[in-house]
DNA sequence: TCAGCTCCAGGTAACGTTTTCCACCTGGCG
DNA sequence: CGCCAGGTGGAAAACGTTACCTGGAGCTGA
């Protein structure tokens, strides 16, 4: 027992040696691919339990076994996406019999460069980027080189909600059809009858997942000969004060409208509390809808019309596919379809203008 | 070049066969902690850029130095807590240098076990349990004994939101103040006039979390001289729809009551969803109070009176002193104080009982 | 009785780093 | 002119594990 009072982990010698038998076999005896008589295999066994011990994965994954490891980068982990999306990510990482590392960097695409860099030295098998941004020449380029690294030893960039890269930078995407879900929500307060639609949270239009929206947004409009007024397209971020601000803008400013298309469901709620203040209805006297689905938008009230998005399924299906490149050869660019989800906050257009 | 199109990951011997120097020299450049003669340096860094050589963590990890990692192994990653513990978690982890693994157990206790285990193997620096839960005698057994063999070899376990094991135990524990909390929160409820509190969520008696907070709501009446009504002591699980069968229940059943303390806000929000469809004002006729201070309660409609949990705390603070047990050696059992938000769910009780 | 086979166990090398020790070279100084 | 110090670089061991190869014991069949 003298051993197990020392500081250090004991090793497969350690446990050998209480066992009176060789390093070799206590592997053998642990991994259970090679024949040992029983028992010997009782008193390593014994001995393993004696000393509590547990062999040391680092050393394991040097020689080639042990469970790989998979990244997950993204901005923080209280946005109420991530979660959706990262327990997809955990499960199916686990369910691949990997373990999984976590990383924020906080919006700062060079700490996300960064981290791809300490990842890679991690020998993460995948690297999941998660969420859009602002992309510089200068940082699409390093990621290129990145992913071009990464690639060449046999591990795996995977963008999630992310357009790709560029055409020749192997990597994993799976993104959500933000343009066409803003066409179906669009669309469907036109069929509503509003011909006066805002949108808010536009401020950032270099913004990947801003400009699919804001196009889904136009392109609707487009399709029913309707015009995009410009004093209805409102910048903002993607927070709840941005869109309680944007709404009182434009009642305080008397600009018509009659539904308020919210880029997000956390700027929807905003949208939803400035109305309330104001001392409007809704959806009789002004409809709102979302964009994500998040867990909020089924409690509000009234029920948030908005955009499902697959979250979970988005986090599952980009590690299915960055695991098995062999069988998704194809299928390295997936657009996930999005559906809307009409709840309370949608409804016809008032008959005289507000 | 023809390295580069090899499979395999460089190794530092490649590196100084390309700079044509020893490994020694590569990693003393790359270390930084060694004089190396400025030309040479110069060679061995273009060697490093062609071959876009990262060092295996593993091999670094084997030999002592490289990050070590701190795992967190939760229920799931959905529920709203966790995003901000783990955010605390996370963002203390990547301070202190470490890498942050995580896993889910599903609520299961065995495969929880288990993960401790994987994570030993993973050398994990502390392996951080967060979250209730019920803990049977067998499993406390397994947990002290595992509790103490990632002490013996210089770990630690770590319990975020639960009591501790037992008084030998070697772990770090923070926890919340859950039974001041309810107390708090039912003796505002009593100092606004009412005296028939309804809780809701006790279904689970021997749930640490939940009996915490039982006792809080039951010392508050016993601190009014006030009696605890069976009939207002509901059953339940922690989720939203438990909240709104057990509300109906109550009316359904006349239960007289003018305020109901959800065991949690998630409950909260499935107490305030029945309230509204049975026609009743909050806080007008019933006066509504949660636990925890999700960010929905904040968006509820009311905002929802709750009991704030200073979760990203408890995150930081758990990392910080498992790291630092030598400095914190006497700190290793905090209980974080809560407080509470009053928000517009809570009022004062109606004068003629309804 | 002995070759040959099966069953089981041990020795050794290898994984990719870092670190410790040692050796070399160049100057400067006595 | 020889010697020592300081500045550089390399060889080898070590970390803990597994895989490959070798070897011994016991049994079987000729």
């Amino acid at each position: 027992m003298g051993r197990l009072s020392s500081g250090d982990r004991p090793t497969v010698k350690d446990v050998a040696a209480v066992a009176g038998v060789s390093a070799t076999t206590v592997s053998r005896v642990l991994a259970g691919n090679y024949p040992v008589a029983a028992t010997t295999r009782g008193r390593v066994m014994r001995a393993v339990e004696q000393l509590d011990y547990v062999a040391n994965a680092q050393a394991r994954a040097l020689v080639g076994g042990g469970p790989r490891t998979v990244a997950f980068i993204i901005r923080d982990l209280v946005g109420p996406l991530f979660a959706y999306i990262g327990q997809g990510v955990e499960q199916q990482t686990t369910a691949e019999g990997r373990l999984c590392l976590v990383c924020t960097h906080n919006g700062d695409p060079n700490r996300e460069l960064e981290l791809i860099e300490l990842m890679r030295e991690q020998q993460a098998e995948a690297v999941v980027l998660v969420g859009g941004g602002i992309r510089s020449a200068a940082n699409l380029e390093r990621m290129t080189q990145l992913a071009k690294a990464l690639d060449r030893t046999g591990s795996r960039l995977v963008l999630c909600g992310r357009p790709p890269i560029g055409p020749d930078v192997p990597s994993t995407v799976v993104e959500y059809d933000n343009e066409g879900g803003a066409f179906a929500a669009t669309n469907h307060l036109i069929s509503l009858g509003h011909r006066q639609i805002a949108i808010i949270g536009v401020g950032e239009p270099e913004h990947t997942t801003t400009k699919a929206r804001f196009a889904g947004y136009t392109r609707a409009h487009k399709a029913h000969g309707l015009n995009v007024a410009k004093q209805r397209v409102l910048p903002g971020v993607y927070d709840r004060e941005s869109g309680y601000q944007h709404t009182k803008g434009l009642l305080d400013r008397g600009v018509p409208f009659t539904a308020i298309f919210a880029i997000t469901d956390v700027v929807a709620s905003g949208v939803l509390f400035a109305l309330h203040e104001a001392g409007l209805r809704v959806p009789e006297d002004v409809s709102v809808i979302g964009y994500d689905d998040i867990p909020l938008a089924a409690d509000l009230t009234p029920g948030l019309s908005t955009v499902h998005l697959p979250h979970e399924e988005l986090g599952r299906t980009a590690i299915r596919l960055a695991l098995h490149r062999d069988q998704y050869a194809l299928d390295q660019h997936v657009v996930l379809g999005t559906h809307l989800v009409i709840r309370g906050s949608t409804g016809p257009a008032p008959q005289q203008q507000k």
